[in-house]
DNA sequence: CTTCAAGCTGAAGTCAACTTGAAGTCAAGG
DNA sequence: CCTTGACTTCAAGTTGACTTCAGCTTGAAG
């Protein structure tokens, strides 16, 4: 309808909820493409608003960018995935959505059991050790572990 | 055992799994105290360790440093939590594991009604959109809202 | 007494994912 | 033609939780 189907990166920005500086970023580490017209200024092709989409989806899910990337480079340039992308991709999302459930299911339950007690054994308490490592038997209170939990803040407005 | 039970920073960093440079920072945010000998070198209590440990639960739960300290200030300085304090606290914590939990559900939930159909629509698709806003019926794609799901990478080593 | 690991401070660096700012260009309406 | 708002680039700033560095001091062992 318009010029010729190009949208400026306002208009994008509207429609896909994204700063446009945000999208500028995303075209400068390779997420998106941009073509430019005669005066430099970028125009999108539409199909760069369903590629948000799915950026926006896998970013939501707790992937890196840098992830993003690969996953979108996977797929031939500018392409709608297939269902077979899309099978392999959701397989791929859904296991780390449900390590990360399970992990905070662990942390939960341990802090169920932990109600009333009051403990913070540091070598027994599933919240401060939640991976049950650092049991070294040698008297002192063990060394705590981090487990690699949750993903990225996402903090909007 | 030691000259007066004090330990030094090494001590205290092995013992807890802290970095020294990490207790360091504690200290220096408030959430932690180390008197100093004569030469200025740091020595915590024991009960510092018990601290760390709290601390280390409560960021796995995913609370800042800030909402972690006005957790702790909340106690008087240096009691171990009465079963009312830490009632109230896994209160908190268990709500917040909650809330986490069940936007990772929602948003996996969404992948699996959206497996093989590789639609991404940016109005429709709860993975792109999980809270189902941005439904402004002008024929454009709306906007995708972000969720505030998740906090704090926590990568370790 | 020597030595060197361990500690000190304060400033600066890191990481991710952007945002903000400055200074200038482009495009569409009146 | 002029104005205004959308756009450009590149650099620097932001946030949180630390780590690293430089340069110096302390303290325990031999």
């Amino acid at each position: 309808m318009d010029t010729h189907d190009l949208l400026p990166v306002g208009t994008v920005a509207k429609r896909s909820g994204f700063a446009a500086s945000a999208l500028r970023y995303y075209e400068a580490q390779g997420l998106i493409h941009a073509d430019r017209n005669s005066g430099g200024q970028r125009r999108f092709e539409r199909s760069v608003l369903r590629r948000l989409a799915f950026i926006r989806a896998a970013s939501n899910v707790g992937l890196t960018l840098e992830e993003i990337r690969d996953e979108l480079e996977r797929l031939p340039d500018g392409r709608t995935p297939t269902k077979a992308d899309w099978q392999r991709i959701t397989t791929h999302w859904r296991g780390r959505l449900n390590d990360q459930i399970a992990a905070l299911e662990r942390l939960r339950d341990g802090l169920d059991s932990c109600i009333g007690c009051g403990c913070l054994s540091l070598r027994r308490c599933t919240i401060s050790n939640p991976a049950d490592r650092a049991a070294d038997g040698n008297g002192a209170p063990g060394a705590a572990f981090l487990p690699p939990l949750l993903r990225r803040p996402h903090k909007p407005a």
